[in-house]
RNA sequence: GGGCGCAUAGCUCAGCUGGUUCAGAGCACCUGCCUUACAAGCAGGGGGUCCGCGGUUCGAACCCGUGUGCGCCCA
């Protein structure tokens, strides 16, 4: 067989893919088998593959993938949400581009184009997790939107009202009038920005002077109720209950007091408009003041402002402040930094705008299930990394009231039907909500009944994935949520903290009584150098695809996973995934090698010692990644993984039992080599599927169920300690002779002598024939005496004398074995500053002060070594 | 404004409850090599006041206080 010198990953991946599908290898039904269960956050349905969607889900496959490997029944559930908000506005802006308006179609109307969009588009995302190499049950694929999980989310709304969970209330709330709807406070972005402050001056009614107030948003002047002062400010405190005009409309308002106001902030003074700002609207209820709502749902004056009517809010603003301006109300302007809140989907300027929802009152959510919070901080759900418990704390113990009800059509519709004279039912269909009605003496028919015409947050169906999508509404004692509930681990990105895990966790409390699941991973942020959040929009993220044509899918991961500790953001550039790549390449060249000997019959005696000593090591390895595993340290565990391959299996393994040119291999060693690699390869199994695969099937033949992503992870056998450092031992000998060559600019094969001079000669007795092979070594020998004209080295307690042959430089020897002596007197004297002072003797545990002892000897030692070299030398 | 977190090599990060010749890894960098597995490579090497200051301790990268600089969340 021939293999090509580079590893070209593209048609491997697809042929293994379809091998995996064919073969139902990610198929999971419940058994007697321990179960693993993951199920990924469900992407928005308009979403495309982003780096973070790539971060997420390597991570979720390298757990799901070692689970499997450990023989548990790994189940990982994919699918989507629905993104109502995101969807709905993508649907409407294809209609645009085809010449059709949103407000010309009916509902059912608009829903047919955007289901047809969803079936077009919607799952587009899930099939490049495939080219990852996810590997997600995907007969359990789910949709937030289906039948089924739409019950449900119905099912839990009608509870939730029945409990008195939910209610309907008329707040203020976060609009959006580009998407036309109310948000969630999770939903809207705080943004700094740069803003002008204005000074406008209100004129008294009895007076030519007035009180001069500082706003950010001029344009709302005139739903201004109030001017504001601060009761204990001297400056203002006589005017309070005074009047002033509000300028240009001429509109008189009283000057009331509270303590509410900053008295530092402008001039002290608030203008008060109850029906645009959320403070303004509690100061109103407080003072009883009118309000006054001057904005249409997307923006603009509507004829209550009386002026600038249909104008938008910020080309109001400049109108107005020219006009200001013009009749000297316009004191100054001052630019200052603040927050202003944008939506999530549109990125509009979020409104605060006054207006009757459906809310979740979470205080009493909370309080019913003290578990969300608890669980999370006495770890019952591990938070890795757990610095974000603090965040998760804050927010429950800061929780604002649900805002569930957006103004859209594309989403759950609101199970709250309507009879004609405008009472209201609640069920969780239409007929049972009729059938309500009709007992409560309504006398109407089924069409009559109105429902209500918003639609429900996504979030509030996606809160209920970890248990809707095996069904635990429709029939919650069934096989699937009994075996797989609770899941045991959710990956995700910390900005989600709060719309899912806390949320998710919520819904378990509230309907399993048990947390969803164990652990909650947080993968980093993809940012690029400038940690600029990676995004489509912004333009500086690369297109995964064309990464993973690149680099193949294995790289990709890779050099993903090898940067990217839990809760740490990754700051991408192309060379991570080229690393991946590269290791790849290394591994399949090491194939190549194996794949390119001509084997004999018989056994290599010499070897015996290289492979204890590599078993063992492979051995004590396994149990450090086993650890790494468990501490959920992926990275860590991809780079011992990497290092071990690269460095102990290629670069030493490899070149130790590696037959000279044109000499066959023993059978025994080949066999012995492809064990390893065998081991190696289900290691390295769940960060790099493809690749492992391709080299499993390479090494020896497999019958047709054999593949490496159902094969058992390599069990850590029992390992000998002492067979590690004599190999260890042996490598560093090595390096020292190829180190003394290269610093002596002689050719890496140039011959050399060493004699050793040792109380224990069996490491080099068991290697001498790989020492003489890898480092080029003429001759061994024995000594019990000083060795003159000879580089000297120390190798633990050895000394080892190096003769290569040219003109010895005795001054660098000199002075080289000067520099030890310097270094190793200090070294004693450190040591013995501390023996010496009785309180550390007296204070240290034993093993600490056995151990500053040998210390002390072994330096000793050394250092008498050294000296009687150098006497050596000078004389 | 409130809260949380971080600061270790040029970069990204390890460093468990203070204690080995403990300051480490990968990448990057430097030197020498196209040596029949791999130049997507091989062999070797240099590099750090562990952010500043103060304290606790026999002993501090690690614990405490404080300053500075960043980042995140919330208002």
């Amino acid at each position: 067989m021939e293999l090509s010198k580079n590893f070209t990953p593209a048609e491997i991946e697809e042929k293994w893919y379809k091998v995996w599908m064919k073969k139902k290898y990610f198929r999971s039904t419940p058994d007697e088998r321990e179960p693993f269960t993951i199920v990924l956050p469900p992407p928005n349905v308009t979403g495309v593959l982003h780096m973070g969607h790539m971060l997420n889900g390597t991570i979720q496959d390298v757990l799901v993938r070692r689970a499997r490997q450990k023989g548990k029944n790994a189940c990982w559930v994919p699918g989507t949400d629905h993104a109502s908000i995101a969807t709905e506005a993508k649907v409407v802006k294809l209609l645009q581009e085809q010449g059709i308006e949103k407000s010309k179609l009916t509902r059912e109307q608009f829903l047919e184009h955007a289901w047809a969009w969803k079936e077009k588009y919607g799952g587009i995302i899930l099939d490049q997790l495939k080219k990852l190499g996810c590997s997600c049950d995907w007969d359990r694929t789910r949709f937030t939107m289906e039948p089924d999980l739409s019950a449900a989310v119905n099912k839990v709304f009608v509870d939730l009202h029945k409990k008195g969970l939910i209610y309907k209330g008329t707040k203020i709330v976060n609009w959006d009038p580009v998407g036309k709807t109310t948000l969630s406070d999770e939903e809207v972005i705080h943004k700094e920005v740069q803003s002008n402050l204005y000074y406008l001056k209100y004129q008294f009614v009895d007076s030519e002077d007035g009180i001069t107030i500082a706003t950010t948003r001029p344009e709302t002047i005139m739903a201004d109720t109030a001017i504001c002062v601060h009761p204990e400010d001297e400056r203002y405190k006589h005017l309070i209950g005074t009047m002033v005009k509000i300028p240009i409309l001429g509109k008189e308002i009283p000057i009331i007091a509270d303590d509410y106001i900053d008295i530092s902030f402008g001039t002290g003074c608030l203008k008060v408009t109850p029906a645009h700002d959320i403070n303004d609207y509690n100061l109103g209820l407080k003072h009883g003041l009118e309000i006054i709502d001057i904005l249409t749902e997307d923006g603009k004056i509507n004829e209550k402002g009386i002026l600038y009517v249909g104008q938008d809010r910020f080309q109001a603003r400049k109108e107005i402040i020219k006009d200001l301006e013009a009749i000297g109300s316009l004191e100054k302007t001052e630019q200052i930094q603040n927050a202003i809140g944008h939506s999530e989907r549109t990125n509009a300027v979020v409104e605060p705008r006054l207006s009757t929802q459906w809310f979740v009152d979470m205080k009493a959510f909370m309080a019913k299930n003290p578990g969300i919070l608890e669980d999370v901080m006495n770890d019952t759900i591990e938070f890795v990394p757990s610095k974000f418990k603090n965040t998760y704390r804050h927010w429950l113990e800061n929780i604002k009231d649900w805002n569930i009800s957006r103004q859209l059509w594309w989403g759950h519709q609101i199970p709250a039907w309507y009879s004609p004279d405008g009472e209201m039912f609640i069920e969780e269909t239409a007929e049972k909500a009729w059938q309500n009605a009709l007992n409560a003496g309504k006398k109407c028919r089924l069409e009559e009944m109105r429902q209500d015409p918003d639609v429900l947050d996504t979030w509030f169906s996606s809160w209920l994935w970890p248990i809707s999508v095996f069904d635990g509404f429709k029939n919650p004692n069934n096989p699937d949520i009994k075996y797989y509930y609770p899941s045991n681990v959710l990956v995700t990105a910390p900005e989600i903290i709060f719309f899912w895990v806390a949320r998710m966790v919520m819904a378990g409390y509230e309907y399993k009584q048990e947390r969803p699941f164990k652990h909650v991973y947080f993968n980093g942020i993809v940012r690029d150098k400038q940690r600029r959040k990676m995004s489509k929009s912004l333009g500086n993220s690369p297109e995964p695809l064309d990464l993973i044509a690149k680099y193949g899918a294995d790289g990709v991961r890779i050099g993903m996973l090898l940067c990217s500790p839990a809760g740490n953001d990754i700051l991408f550039e192309e060379s991570f995934v080229e690393q991946g790549r590269n290791f790849t390449n290394k591994i399949w060249n090491a194939l190549r090698l194996i794949k390119g000997w001509e084997v004999k019959s018989g056994e290599d005696d010499s070897l015996h010692n290289v492979f204890l000593w590599f078993d063992s090591k492979l051995n004590k390895t396994l149990v450090e990644i086993e650890q790494q595993f468990e501490a959920f340290k992926l990275s860590e565990a991809l780079m011992t993984t990497y290092n071990f391959i690269w460095n102990d299996f290629c670069s030493w393994y490899l070149e130790m039992i590696k037959p000279v040119y044109g000499e066959k291999i023993h059978q025994n060693t080949l066999d012995k080599t492809i064990q390893f690699f065998d081991r190696l390869m289900r290691l390295l199994h769940p960060f790099a599927p493809f690749v492992t695969e391709e080299i499993y099937q390479s090494l020896k033949d497999r019958n047709e169920n054999d593949h490496i992503c159902i094969s058992l992870a390599p069990a850590a056998k029992a390992f000998d300690e002492n067979e590690i450092s004599k190999g260890e031992h042996i490598k560093s000998l090595i390096s020292i002779i190829r180190d003394v060559r290269n610093k002596a600019n002689l050719p890496q094969k140039h011959p050399v002598k060493i004699y050793i001079e040792t109380n224990n000669k069996l490491p080099y007795l068991d290697y001498e024939s790989v020492l003489t092979k890898m480092a080029f070594i003429e001759d061994i020998e024995f000594t019990k005496i000083e060795i003159n004209n000879a580089i000297n080295e120390i190798i633990g307690n050895d000394k080892i004398y190096i003769l290569t042959g040219v003109e010895f430089d005795i001054e660098a020897e000199k002075k080289k074995v000067s520099e030890e002596i310097d270094y190793y007197t200090g070294f004693i004297q450190s040591v013995e500053i501390k023996l010496s002072n009785e309180r550390f003797v007296q204070n240290a545990k034993p093993e600490i002060l056995a151990k500053e002892r040998q210390k002390l000897i072994d330096g000793q030692v050394k250092l008498q070594n050294l000296k009687e070299t150098l006497e050596k030398l000078e004389s």
